[in-house]
DNA sequence: TGTGAAAGTCCGCAGTA
DNA sequence: TACTGCGGACTTTCACA
């Protein structure tokens, strides 16, 4: 991880869909070996993949929320990995605190997302807040101040 | 919004960078009509961007965690966009319930948290919850069951 | 909105420093 | 690890349905 590689994660977080001649322009380097930082970056995983940023509401989902689960023991929302599979469940975390962990849910109805905490009550005890607004819902990864 | 989009918006989430003749391929369409449909999707604003995925721990983020800010009034985080430049904030969503909203931050080390939380302390009464893993970060957006 | 064809560009694979 | 050069694939623009 050099500053050539930060400077085509900078680039390719502002823009995946750049090509490898124009990322080529604008970190000064070859084609050829901007494709193979790129496909290393990828391979060890430091790259997890190139994702399209969908607008929630756009999409149809209007509803959105953070669920804290308390569910410690055998029937945790952690020990089944078909939560991860609702497609209103965004992002599962583990936290420290009183709760086992936060989901971030994306429903596209106030019904929907109470049918969500309904199939979660089965696993434990669902606590919601209601997400108003998201001032800022991406920030790209920085390098360190040494680069 | 049609299904042809959906089937666009499923294959760009999943994989940015996907050529235009690759996608032709997937949704049988030719490439300049899916060129055209995804200059569409960007312009409406469904399509928001295209990121790369970085993997937060590879990346020196090993510290990660929600901070429930209380800050009604005048001096409110969501008041000075400040804080949405600094590099440790990932996210920051206005939500409903007893705090006005919470901050994902990814940090390098806990020094740099506290720090965070130290520079957050001028803004309101900042509460953490440290993240110790991240069984689902990311989900596509699926469309609506109609289609 | 969609297709098809043409021109310019880009990608991937060599060989080499 | 990076550069150059080449053949084939791709992107883009246009006329047209």
């Amino acid at each position: 991880m050099d500053a050539m590689d930060w400077a085509l994660l900078r680039e390719l977080q502002e823009d995946a869909r750049l090509s490898y001649s124009e990322l080529s322009r604008r970190v000064h380097l070859s084609p050829p070996a901007v494709a193979e930082r790129v496909r290393r970056l990828e391979e060890t995983g430091v790259i997890r993949g190139y994702h399209a940023h969908v607008d929630l509401a756009k999409a149809g989902r209007t509803v959105l929320g953070l669920i804290r689960m308390s569910c410690y023991g055998p029937t945790c929302v952690l020990r089944d990995d078909k939560v991860a599979t609702w497609p209103e469940v965004l992002e599962i975390n583990r936290v420290t605190g009183d709760t086992c962990c936060v989901l971030k849910v994306a429903a596209v109805s106030m019904e929907a997302f109470a049918d969500v905490t309904d199939r979660l009550g089965t696993y434990g005890t669902p606590s919601s807040t209601m997400i108003l607004a998201t001032p800022l819902d991406w920030q790209p990864i920085a390098p360190p101040p040494r680069f």
